[in-house]
DNA sequence: AATAGCTTTGCAAACGTTTGCACAAATGTT
DNA sequence: AACATTTGTGCAAACGTTTGCAAAGCTATT
């Protein structure tokens, strides 16, 4: 079937073009009976405004480009959802892209935003991105880009992201004051710098006690994570509690207690930052931190508003990390 | 910074628009020298082609819609990966909406793809869908329109669907070799036509042995889920074995078990679709026949390229679904 | 020296909108 | 009856590309 445009309906109607354009916008020049004729027959014949044409001629979109590491995943997603809830809200729309945690997949991805001329740009970065120069021809071309998550460490830029370092310590003040003197904290990916965010937060606290001790692990898996939990069970004196600095963490120390048999939270306290998913299908429940990637999409897209708004001054904004408490503690 | 255009180009260099265009496309007509001269230029600029001015012209975008009940959970997060994955690969967009399950805002996810002038539509419907006229719309205009996961039951779409058949009967012959009688089957939303199929293959392998008590449940979600597993023990005579139609039954009846401290295998069983995440969590690990999202998507996008490479025969295919073995049955 | 055939470039139309401006017809004012 | 105003409509340009066709400047052939 050939598609409709206002030629067809004009030509239907025997007006000219900018007449029907008028019309459907209920333009007030144009006659109440001549928009009641105009809309019928666009409605009839289904019309749907070519939004190519739209965006050429108004020199503008209305869609945001989103570059994440990896879709699947308890963090990303809910980041996701949240934006492409406010997007339909605002009349936007939203093309995503994932990196794959590959600094030239990354780069590809900011050509395809700058094609698609998209009108701002969301972007948590690899693990691998050494240079921003694609990202800061963004701010020039003055799309506003707001990083999330991941953020690079300079100031001139938009980035929203967790409290690392308010949430580490959070969960480490929590230990303390259970008494918790026998420590295990596991962390992620150690070049990152959320993780030496956390790590040093999360020292900072418990290094003021003399009496504890703390050991420190790092893995980028679950499967490392069990098997660091494991060899620390394996020795005399166990670990009371348990920190586990992200989601991944929390699965391979889970799978290792459960195997043991080790009980929660008598033989051993467990307390995690989470989105919140996960530590609700243990039984009992996991204390955590919750590091929401929801509320971070939420927070993301107000900025980015702003910022289309026409505020130009770059900042850095937190979400909040509420403590959720389960049984595990 | 103004944007640089065709136009930008040729008045620098002055060229005409047309023999900037051909040069950046390498066209042979053009001498090597003035392509040299153009490509720098462009280079320099950091020229990027309008794909809305492009699109217009050619009368065709390279976007697919795709349209998801929800983008966060365990199984479309994972479809949508493996469709983007293949979007880059064969440089096409993606524009992603989201339902949240309800018919008004799917009506509208269809506006807007068709707006958009999208390609192509990967679509899995609503529970509450009743009408697909607006799906139909599509292949009126040519649109190709592949169905997945939640489909129509006419045959005149293209569907992609787990072997909803196949993955029910052998997870019920699983249950009837290892001589399980008393069984709980928790299905999920009566409305859908996925429940539906499980439902059915489940029950013609069961219901071929005399003395099997089975009880079969529907619900929504997890919490539901978990409710009527703990109505059925406390019964004076509790199910030897449970089957839980998604991961979402999975969660609620692993949360009850564990709850009543019931060990698994040995005072009950249980086994599952999933996609593979949630029973690799559990210990004992959930024995599962695998539906995945992923597999999903990469057939989709398959089925997709072959309708907008001409082929125009509807078909309903469907995704293998192995068994994989934990330790609980 | 005239013609034919390349090589290289430019012109102009088209894709589907929106919008400033002009204009015609109808109405109101003296 | 002449003029001013209002009301409704159309013209044409612009957004940034692509592409069929024409054409200008060559070289080669006769």
């Amino acid at each position: 079937m050939e598609t409709i445009t206002l030629k067809k309906i004009s030509e239907v109607l025997g007006l000219s073009i900018s007449t029907i354009s008028r019309a459907l916008k209920n333009h007030p020049d144009i006659s109440e009976n001549t928009k009641r004729r105009v809309h019928e027959l666009a409605d009839a014949l289904d019309y749907e405004p070519n939004i190519n044409a739209i965006n050429l001629r108004a020199k503008k979109n209305r869609v945001f480009g989103l570059i994440v590491p990896s879709i699947s995943g308890f963090f990303y997603d809910s980041f996701i959802s949240a934006i492409e809830e406010e997007c339909r809200a605002n009349a936007y729309s939203l093309m995503i892209l994932q990196s794959s945690n590959d600094a030239a997949i990354e780069i590809n991805s900011l050509h395809i935003c700058r094609q698609n001329r998209v009108c701002g740009l969301f972007a948590c970065l690899t693990t691998e991105t050494k240079s921003l120069v694609a990202f800061d021809k963004f701010n020039e071309a003055d799309i506003p880009l707001v990083f999330f998550d991941k953020v690079p460490e300079e100031t001139k830029y938009n980035k929203i992201c967790i409290a690392d370092e308010k949430a580490a310590k959070q969960a480490a003040e929590l230990l303390q004051k259970n008494n918790k003197k026998h420590i295990l904290a596991i962390f992620g990916n150690e070049n990152l710098s959320i993780t030496r965010t956390r790590f040093k937060a999360f020292q900072k606290v418990i290094s003021t006690e003399k009496d504890v001790t703390i050991y420190n692990e790092y893995c980028n898996d679950s499967d490392i994570a069990k098997k660091i939990t494991k060899k620390h069970f394996a020795k005399k004196e166990t670990p009371a509690a348990i920190f586990c600095m992200s989601d991944d963490i929390l699965i391979g120390v889970m799978k290792c207690l459960n195997e043991l048999k080790i009980s929660i939270p008598s033989e051993v306290a467990v307390i995690a930052l989470s989105d919140g998913f996960l530590p609700k299908i243990y039984t009992p429940e996991i204390t955590y931190i919750e590091t929401s990637g929801y509320k971070l999409g939420k927070l993301s897209f107000t900025k980015m508003l702003s910022c289309i708004n026409g505020n130009t001054d770059t900042e850095e904004l937190f979400i909040t990390t509420p403590l959720v408490k389960g049984g595990s503690l």
